[in-house]
DNA sequence: ACCTGAACACCGTTCAAGT
DNA sequence: ACCTGAACACCGTTCAAGT
């Protein structure tokens, strides 16, 4: 006499999700999860090999998220600053509607999967095209390289309640795309530093 | 007949830390700091108001030690460019050699007491400057929130294991810090965005 | 086929008892 | 004065038993 099923993998992913974020990473329990989803907690052993295997899971769904969000802003303009702007904002605005979730994909000690390491580099290659056509294609990672941090640093500093110092946080950010992107454009042809060769000589 | 201690507050905070970088955050259980430092769980309730207090002292002592090898960078130059790049060494040089310290104090849901507080005022504030003599008193603020972002986001998705792209880690470091000196320095007087106001007219 | 209570080894924390 | 074992409420995880 099979039982049905009480509940499904996605409806776990996304109760835990929801979880993590009102009671953070350290506080997300397996008996909370459970209950969430109207289920005992031994249950989720048949759906997911540990509580680490939920919290890779809840990062596949970030990163899915991300990705989507900064693809959509990527598509949203053709002009390459205005579509970077629009990058900005949108990585900015996940990492404030998802503060625990967006620390948890940022974590150090965060295992990753392979589908996780595909749709983090998605995340990451949706700033590639623009930065292209600002610096040119040779120098493109490496414009990534000083943005994404920035972007990152920013909004993880935000989070954690840096920039009391006073001054509008919004301006500040504002502030640094505009200057990185100008450093960048700059940059362009100028310093071969972080280029493999120069072959334009 | 009283007991002489068997311990001192310094002693469990230093095992503590090296404790911390060895097994994480989470695996750092009262049982195995006391066991570090030859006592048992219970006593080190009488030092310690709870766990959290234990890292809260943590990230104070982590604090100061960035403060100080930010300062000891600071002093090296009098040249700005110079001294900006030798922080960026430096603070780049304590999260490698702390990587589960420096993501501690980073942490979004690190408790701070106000001496952790004033710690940290104080390693931001080594930055500003060199940073008021490139871009100008007014400007200083605003500048240092473009570069040390950067510099946080970039240690901390280098620890995150990112940058897998290929490349020198080395030289995109250089390079980000580059970049974003030189577009602080055009961004000098021509921006005013993110002044409170502008009175040189 | 799926869910569950009971059990195990752990954890942070408290507290009365020891010296 | 300081340290300790015992106890409590929790936690993740396993597993035999239920339907």
């Amino acid at each position: 006499m099979p039982s049905p099923p009480k509940t499904t993998d996605a409806e776990i992913i996304s109760a835990a999700r929801r979880l993590l974020e009102r009671v953070g990473e350290s506080g997300l329990s397996m008996n909370e999860v459970a209950s969430a989803v109207g289920v005992r907690a031994p249950s989720l052993y048949g759906r997911f090999a540990d509580r680490a295997a939920i919290l890779t899971a809840i990062q596949l769904d970030l990163w899915r998220d991300l990705a989507g969000a900064l693809g959509r802003a990527a598509r949203s303009s053709d002009e390459p600053v205005e579509g970077l702007r629009a990058q900005a904002r949108a990585y900015r605005a996940f990492a404030k509607a998802n503060p625990r979730g967006y620390a948890l994909i940022m974590n150090v000690d965060a295992e990753t999967t392979d589908e996780g390491k595909r749709a983090r580099a998605a995340a990451v290659g949706f700033a590639l095209p623009p930065l292209a056509s600002l610096v040119g294609e040779e120098h493109a990672l490496a414009a990534a390289r000083v943005l994404t941090p920035f972007l990152h640093g920013f909004v993880s500093m935000e989070l954690a309640g840096g920039f009391r110092l006073g001054g509008g946080v919004e301006a500040a950010f504002d502030f640094g795309v505009t200057t990185i992107i100008d450093g960048l454009r700059r940059a362009r042809g100028a310093s071969r530093t972080n280029a493999k060769r120069s072959r334009s000589r």
